[in-house]
DNA sequence: GCAGGGATTTTCT
DNA sequence: GAAAATCCCTGCG
């Protein structure tokens, strides 16, 4: 690992404001070490989930079995099962027992993407990690990982690399909810090949 | 290229 | 019983 990889974000980079938590993620670096071999992604879409007057959030009916994780400390990871076959990766924020996190939708491949097309099948790069499920399964997380710390471990975020310039932010409706849908909650790089839809 | 449907767990009505 | 923070395959243009 080189000086210019730079050091695993903290826990005070997760802690406050879920939305500002949000767009600072764009550009930053998910890193997995696992058996088989290191993935890097760079993030380049996200939604926020909010921990008060969020209906869409899991968190918005307290917790439960399967969202306890969302009420840890900020930093921690929360994967969930979605459609009965598959997972969403989120981080959480704000502060411990508010349960609010952020949804991390598409990443930019960065190293390991013959790792991440043997777990996915074989695909061109574009479809490796385009869409949360995607990722999840490119990266290799599962709820084995759920309610990891990411601030030392095996999955961690690195800052953007210096000097990089991901461009300007959009922000549209988050995907596939019904309530609270005219939110404008989701994040993403404009204009950015990998995104999950234009 | 786009529309439709199936897979399958958790939660709530 | 149905919907959900999804993806992939099929069929048709």
């Amino acid at each position: 690992m080189s000086v210019r990889a730079g050091r695993p974000l903290e826990r005070a980079f997760f802690r406050g404001d879920t939305q500002s938590v949000a767009e600072k993620l764009l550009g930053a670096r998910l890193v997995h070490t696992a058996l088989e071999g290191t993935t890097i992604g760079r993030i380049v879409e996200v939604e926020a989930y909010l921990a008060e007057d969020d209906p869409a959030s899991h968190s918005a009916r307290g917790p439960t079995d399967r969202n306890a994780s969302m009420f840890l400390a900020p930093g921690h990871a929360y994967v969930y099962l979605i459609y009965g076959l598959h997972h969403c990766f989120n981080v959480v924020t704000a502060r411990a027992g508010a349960g609010a996190a952020v949804l991390i939708r598409a990443l930019e491949p960065l190293a390991g993407l013959e790792l991440m097309m043997e777990r996915r099948g074989a695909l061109r790069p574009r479809d490796l990690c385009s869409g949360p499920g995607k990722l999840a399964q490119a990266m290799g997380l599962t709820r084995a990982h759920d309610g990891r710390d990411l601030t030392s471990g095996a999955i961690h975020l690195l800052p953007p690399e210096p000097g990089w310039r991901g461009g300007p932010v959009a922000a549209s409706r988050r995907v596939g909810i019904s309530k609270a849908a005219e939110r404008e909650l989701r994040y993403s790089l404009a204009s950015c090949p990998w995104s999950s839809r234009p």
